[in-house]
DNA sequence: GTGAAAGCGCTAACAG
DNA sequence: CTGTTAGCGCTTTCAC
């Protein structure tokens, strides 16, 4: 089933068909009709390999990933895929399960395709060391970044992140907010922390407790931080949390001490992560960091660079708020059927 | 960069350094050696949509999945990729948002490129309509089933999982068992069900409050269900759950009911989904559809067909049990640092 | 307006 | 042993 097979059909020379079919050239308009019918009698689909060939762009790019969950990389890929589809370019997904060898090896498996270009995606912003050197192809970091100041990266901008969710708890009248989050290494949980006490020191406040409780990204050390600080922190109102699985473990703490959210103390997560924030007690208020969004702009990014104009540097996707019950001001009436 | 600048720098012709670089023909070591050389110094890797334009295979298949999340479709996948990747064969994702146009549209897509194979996959296992009409290459519905006899489909088998839950507990000395599921359209929540019964009544029992408790996939049915359970069924000591949130939804009941887990009442869940099982109070003994070794047979099952040995119908995949605190034998001594 | 021919990069068959 | 040639399916000049 080619070209040459419809060209047959429709009575026509194999050039004209292709004419046809892709609308060049001055045809007459009967001879581009019987083509169409006869490409469509036949089911004809051109092949994309002999085309790439031809064109030298395989209209295909590779979506490198280290997060085998999926939970970030997925929203990046749909995202990515909004921005390419409508090029009908198709993506390679490339799991690399954190190895480098494995990640070589798609690489090189990638160049061999003519992938037009490449996203690297990963479950952390850390910088990380290049994907490769003077590739033939561009590449993107998104919810990744390079190392090389030369690559351009694409990040949640964690920091003002942090900021808005404190803003937040400080406009529905909470004063005394601590913050409970991650690893210190991670530089998520360290630009969320900054964000959120440079928000703070903005009204002329510091975090309850003084100093973020950095741990580990589970809901054990939540339910452990919340009780470190309702212990240490009488006038506690509310806690701002690195994501949204330590606001749950902080949730149910708060239950379990015998206090209210929000009622008493107001909760904040980071991540949105559905699962967990909607089926926390109560549901989770939570910054989203536009997964989807941060894809979409990494696929326009990537197509500029392979239309030659190409970025560098990191660049930060604003995060936004997500408001459900967890962060409701104690002056709202009670909303009926919500917690238990 | 083509095999012919190889082929110059090492001063031969063409098709020699193809024979070189592929090890066909019997060529002479030093001649060999002079061409992978300059292979190497120039970098060369070969086109792909050369070799695949050429040999009527582009070493690629699709992956069309209806599942957003990925929580089904990302393991589904890596297996496919350890099976796949061996072959060296790359894989488009396509995500269909639970749309036809769409999925259509990948479908054509992926034929253009000229894939060798299709897995679908997807959220449920429920029949659904074939993807497509004798299509031009093969395809193995995975963690989805086709509602063509004709077709390859495997999925997790749903009915042994139940089975193998309720044995567990039986194991453990558990006697009054419920079981808090979904909404009964879904086949898999019959399917989990009817293999508990089955496993009561080998046992000689029933299940506590006769008939499973059809209802949403959510924590807050879990809970909902382990109030009624608690209220109707003195004796109970144990409950499985269709899904590992429903499970957590149990947990938090029968905790905040004032019994304990796994002291009063043992728990286990469906799906292994670690962030749910692991956070559990206390972690949640599940069952695991093991569906990276899913994918792994879908990999394998499509290469057969690729190679001309079809399969057809539908196939069942055993199900394993995770086991973890929540459904520890009473007799045992309490673990230290176990929930709280 | 339409057809014929060249060539994208590669492999395989056939000469030498 | 190595070189030459044809052709995979397609698009794109350039003739007619």
């Amino acid at each position: 089933m080619t070209i040459r097979d419809v060209a047959r059909l429709a009575g026509v020379s194999l050039g004209t068909a292709s004419k046809a079919l892709n609308g060049r050239g001055g045809l007459r308009p009967a001879t581009i009709e019987r083509v169409r019918q006869a490409a469509l009698q036949l089911g004809y689909q051109p092949n994309a390999l002999a085309r790439g060939l031809l064109a030298g762009r395989s209209l295909t790019v590779g979506l490198i990933t280290t997060d085998s969950f999926g939970r970030f990389s997925i929203p990046v890929m749909q995202g990515a895929e909004d921005a390419l589809g409508q090029g009908r370019i198709s993506v390679f997904l490339c799991e690399s399960r954190d190895d480098r060898i494995r990640e070589r090896h798609y690489l090189s498996t990638l160049l061999e395709r003519r992938v037009d270009g490449i996203i690297v995606t990963g479950r952390r912003q850390d910088p990380r060391e290049p994907i490769g050197q003077d590739l033939p192809v561009p590449v993107v970091y998104a919810m990744a970044s390079s190392t090389d100041p030369a690559d351009l990266s694409l990040v949640p901008d964690d920091e003002d992140g942090g900021a808005l969710a404190v803003r937040h708890l400080l406009s529905t009248g909470r004063v005394s907010i601590g913050h409970v989050t991650g690893p210190q290494r991670f530089t998520a949980a360290r630009l969320r922390a900054r964000g959120a006490q440079a928000a703070l020191a903005a009204a002329g406040l510091e975090l309850a407790g003084g100093e973020p409780l950095y741990g580990e990204w589970s809901e054990e050390w939540g339910r452990q931080a919340a009780d470190v600080l309702l212990r240490s922190v009488p006038g506690l109102d509310a806690v701002f949390c690195g994501n949204d699985q330590l606001a749950r473990g902080v949730a149910d703490a708060v239950r379990e001490a015998g206090r209210q959210v929000p009622g008493d103390v107001a909760l904040v997560g980071f991540d949105n992560w559905e699962v967990i924030a909607a089926s926390c007690r109560p549901p989770l208020t939570t910054v989203d960091m536009n997964l989807q969004e941060l894809g979409r702009v990494a696929g326009q990014r990537l197509l500029a660079a392979i239309e030659g104009r190409p970025g560098s540097g990191q660049q930060l996707l604003p995060c936004s708020l997500v408001v459900r019950e967890s962060s409701r001001p104690r002056a709202w009436p009670a909303a009926a059927g919500a917690g238990r």
